[in-house]
DNA sequence: ATTATAAATGCATATTTTTGCAGTCTAAAT
DNA sequence: ATTTAGACTGCAAAAATATGCATTTATAAT
């Protein structure tokens, strides 16, 4: 046994790579980097890690979702949320903003919040946002 | 047996309200709102909803996370009733519904399961529907 | 109306996940 | 060194969840 944190660690990091449908493959997983642990510690692991099961095209799969705490920090230079913010791009007449993968969310609602510009609406994916103007405040149409 | 759409939308709309921490729980929930089913049908519907199963503070509760890619494909109906259901707008050619929040996935998805109408696809973030028309109406270009 | 096809569901069972409990190990205090 | 407290884990059993199969129900076509 190497150590509890470590462990959790390579858990975390096997989950965003593979394809793990239940706790017993993802116990191979881990036996072959060298954790050895039993289908019931790594339950407890899974509790302790919040990690989710959830379907996605006819399988379950382990998860772990996007914690939208802790990721809303403003950027006192421009009063604006700079965090997990990569570029901004027109494409149409939509604007998408590309974010570090699952910033996408909270940087979405923390700008629906400041409810500033003429937006539409705004729909947060993983890593973009894509939003839409209302009519009228562009150009072309 | 009511109706299988209505009955998920009433299961995504107890899993917002409700911590729900096993699926006899919701069982008995859906009871209450006059929807029979047994365990195995909410087992499928919860697959069908991408529900997932989480831990939160030492006790595990159902949740129905924000879709991460953007892809749905069908349509709106005409039945769908309030399930977080908060407005419709109109901007650039393009439907947005807006929901309360995280109610968007889940409506989305319950309302992708008709077919009648001529949208193209739809897109679920966490409190917004964007609902693309079937031709090339989408704008001016 | 009848037949054919697919969706929806229940039942029973298999599979998977969670947990109580006891034993082990570590670190700190006496 | 011994004791004490708490974290960590395995084991076995309980609890929860998923699914194969048969049946019913809805849908569509002839």
């Amino acid at each position: 046994m190497k150590n509890k944190s470590k462990r959790l660690v390579t858990i975390s990091q096997l989950i965003h790579t593979h394809e793990i449908h239940n706790q017993e493959e993802l116990l191979m997983l881990l036996k072959d980097n060298d954790y050895t642990c039993t289908q019931a510690t790594l339950s407890r692991d899974l509790k302790f890690l919040k990690v989710a099961k959830i379907a996605t095209n006819g399988k379950y799969i382990y998860r772990i979702p996007v914690d939208k705490k802790n990721e809303k920090i403003k950027d006192s230079t421009s009063g604006f949320v700079s965090n997990g913010f990569i570029g901004l791009e027109f494409a149409q007449k939509l604007a998408l903003i590309k974010t570090v993968p699952g910033y996408a969310s909270s940087l979405a609602m923390v700008m629906d919040m400041s409810e500033p510009y003429e937006f539409a609406g705004t729909i947060a994916g993983d890593d973009t946002i894509l939003i839409v103007p209302r009519d009228g405040t562009t150009e072309s149409d």
